[in-house]
DNA sequence: TTGAAAGCGCTAACAG
DNA sequence: CTGTTAGCGCTTTCAA
């Protein structure tokens, strides 16, 4: 029970110090759990912390301290469910060390994510949780670089040699896609990625395209990459589409990606699996509700987060070694939204989930 | 030009201080843009920190100061669209400020909210952005209020006697729901929501049973609410209809509920408009690009994060006054999920996207 | 086992 | 205009 009423100034602890009747180090160290305090007195502190409903000032206390016990996490956005999943595992997994997390939206620039480090900097964190805008040699990871940061670097990067990586395994979690949608008969699949994310595009794509050879070695594979930006790729698909292209499958390297096909294939007035067969990179919640269901990779979100923790505090502690590049295993959904070609109405057979 | 290599401490200010031959005073206000101090010394200090690559610590610097320029932000999920943006809203509108976010999904829990609330106490964070899991009265505004904390109340919120509130207008974009689907000659309603929600939910259902009733006396319309948690509704919902009721559409209170709705349409085989109409409370960017498009009330996420911000900051300042309840208006998107009842197969006409 | 003293990095009050 | 002094709230030697 606290037995303050609502105070002008919280009680501080030397508040408490002298309510115990003893020195301030003292409480200090009752407070830490330091056990060569006679009983009697860590009583009487615990007592008086109670009485005045004391707690320790998190911020005063890693000002005296070396590092500061906070960490710090960028995400290029905060609204999908896959970077809003990762914030809540990482804030949790954070929490659980007694540490404090402090998330900052990158907002898909590489500029702003560098000013977001540099702020992070200089709140002297301990560690930072970078899913970086692009890949692993952007500006932000070169900044941590030239200034001594430790980190993480997770999503769209594969391996680096200053700082450990996390990320699902895309190229795997693409060949499956490829032996799917080859086992279902498809000859003409058509992908679509957004170039600057490099590491991870370039490697579903390579993943997708080695398997798909493999088995099928005259499969015809289209690639429409918009360079920059979601918006181009509106047109790009809809210029290779005019053209008369007519693949039979689509395979989207990434969520917005799925979202700009399939409002493609709306306006064309196409359905799927009939007309066509779609898997998209990345999963989300409405994708098993819609009609047709929408089959996805799904990336294991809790595994990446809990490395990228585990990872960055062995960096925090001290530990050395050569920085590791982890990739964690994704699982495949294949729905409705995958047929055989030309199966036509209620024959695209063979669909789970 | 950061000068320094690599290095193991941070200059501090008083590093920049003997640099620049003045005391580590001198450097404070010239940090801070004091104008009195003269030219050839704030020159001196300029160089002294371009040199050394010098930053304010912030955390120390607020440490001294009355206030911390740190604001807490605590949503129930960061998962879904609309929480996601509004925490990079708010992250935004915080920096513009000099502040820094701090943020905390509360994950639907009042227990862990308190918790969350306790520990931003602890930081001596300036002020709160508080979305409360159920609504104004849970215990985490009871402990703002008893801590003598400064924040806001958004979202599920109607409004408060002791805290600002914002959030959505969500009686009269309820209404408006109505009228559309009054309009369109529907006389069979169901609305589905969350019960413990209640605020919101509350003013959602008043708002479209009031306007209803007000248009056509004799509308019919059921609702089925789930007290505590989602799942629930998913058999509720399944009884509903196993009973035989078939009202020609649906009106969902939230987001989740939407998805549920759908789940249960694709058990049944139904599809919108030609079997049954739906609308949700809350837009999701996947709805525009499904088969058909979900029509949707659109919540301001940016007006209700600036006026959130607006006013915290205002009490921040400490300007007085009773509490403001704001209400932001919505829109609603009507979409192709919404027809006429027994329009069948193309004739649910009038669609607008 | 304890507490006095010395700060962490910074700012604010106040002399000079 | 500038520097000295005195802390913010806490932790950490280190001597007692």
């Amino acid at each position: 029970m606290a037995h303050r009423q609502a105070q002008q100034r919280r009680p501080s602890i030397h508040d408490v110090a002298s309510r115990a009747g003893v020195s301030a180090a003292t409480v200090s160290k009752v407070m830490q759990g330091v056990t060569t305090v006679r009983p009697e007195n860590a009583q009487r502190v615990y007592d008086a912390v109670e009485f005045l409903g004391y707690r320790v000032d998190p911020l005063a206390s890693d000002m005296r301290r070396a590092k500061r016990r906070i960490i710090g996490a960028i995400m290029p956005e905060f609204e999908s469910e896959f970077f809003g999943s990762m914030i809540t595992e990482l804030e949790g997994l954070a929490e659980q060390r007694g540490y404090t997390l402090v998330a900052a939206s990158s907002r898909e620039s590489e500029a702003r994510e560098k000013e977001i480090l540099a702020r992070m900097h200089d709140w002297r964190v301990a560690g930072v949780v970078l899913a970086p805008v692009r890949n692993e040699h952007g500006p932000a990871a070169g900044f941590m670089k030239l200034n001594g940061m430790t980190g993480v670097l997770i999503d769209r990067v594969l391996a680096d040699d200053a700082f450990d990586t996390v990320s699902a395994d895309s190229a795997a979690a693409s060949a499956e896609v490829a032996r799917e949608l080859l086992s279902k008969g498809h000859r003409h699949i058509l992908v679509v990625g957004l170039g600057h994310q490099a590491a991870t595009v370039r490697a579903r794509l390579d993943g997708f395209r080695t398997k798909a050879l493999q088995l099928v070695p005259d499969i015809r594979i289209d690639v429409v990459l918009s360079e920059s930006d979601v918006e181009p790729l509106r047109s790009l698909l809809r210029d290779y589409f005019a053209k008369g292209e007519r693949p039979t499958a689509v395979y989207s390297l990434f969520l917005k990606g799925t979202l700009v096909v399939l409002s493609e294939f709306r306006r064309r007035g196409w359905h799927c699996p009939d007309d066509i067969s779609l898997v998209g990179f990345d999963d989300a919640e409405w994708m098993q509700v819609t009609w047709p269901a929408i089959a996805a990779v799904v990336q294991p979100v809790r595994e990446i987060a809990s490395n990228a923790v585990d990872v960055l505090f062995r960096r925090i502690e001290g530990e050395g070694g050569p920085p590791k590049a982890r990739l964690e295993p994704c699982k495949v959904l294949m729905r409705e939204s995958v047929g055989s070609p030309g199966g036509g109405p209620h024959s695209g057979g063979g669909n789970r989930q």
